[in-house]
DNA sequence: ACAGGATACCTAGCCCGGCTATGGTTTGGC
DNA sequence: GCCAAACCATAGCCGGGCTAGGTATCCTGT
């Protein structure tokens, strides 16, 4: 996979995977390695400060989720609520925020139109033969 | 246009520009302009840098045309032989090497699977609604 | 019991490449 | 004469993906 062109579309894949639901780091790349067919290895020194990127934006939202504990709750508390922010093994949930639907959106629209233009250029066939 | 969508896609664009025929880096960047539908706006801090670095990697043959000369000519010295390599207005062409041409369809190549892999991410639809 | 791997998170610093800004020359329209 | 467009080039900024290194837990095999 060439790491160039994933360039701007790390945050774009996050965001399309949490949309499906809360999920944490290392499931998020899973999900996206399998949905991508195996072509998409994220790597966790683009994915982790992705992560923190998005929530510092306030496109995600965090909570911790205690070792032993079922998958994605309900609700939760914000930040550093739970386990006090210790321990191995825990997870660290995202949610979408309303904020983060609409970059989404923008960011789906975006990777469209550039699609397109790439298309519009590969497109063309040689004016001689 | 997302700048950091385009990171590994322009010399992807410069070389298939190319290979439709010699050209140089104004016209390059006009042609992908065009063919993208006014999308790429290719700037000079990324499109004079791009071709140079093609060029140190043997993937085009550059050569210059002095100024009033009609279009692309058949066959031209290669390196600094034009005019001293000095005033304005004259053009450096590139030529899509063998090389070049073999790199180009690897990119062409890569692209389609990227693409693939978004569209296989993006092609989910929530599990929940 | 203990090694090793999978799970799970974090960050410093490298490195690459697109961008801004600047600078130069020639031609052409007003 | 002036200013825009055509044409090329490069220094340096800056963002973000990567490597590499660190922490901690749990399970499996021997």
């Amino acid at each position: 996979m060439d790491s160039r062109l994933l360039s701007g579309t790390v945050e774009m894949l996050i965001l399309d995977v949490l949309a499906r639901g809360d999920s944490y780091g290392y499931q998020i790349a899973q999900t996206v390695l399998s949905q991508s067919d195996g072509y998409f290895q994220l790597k966790e020194g683009s994915l982790y400060p992705a992560l923190h990127r998005l929530e510092r934006q306030k496109l995600l939202g965090g909570y911790w989720v205690a070792p032993g504990a079922p998958g994605a709750p309900e609700t939760s508390l914000d930040g550093e609520a739970l386990s006090g922010g210790g321990g191995g093994r825990r997870r660290k949930y995202y949610r979408l925020t309303p904020k983060g639907r609409a970059a989404l959106k923008a960011k789906r629209d975006e990777w469209q139109r550039f699609a397109a233009g790439v298309s519009g250029v590969l497109g063309q066939r040689s004016v001689v033969a």
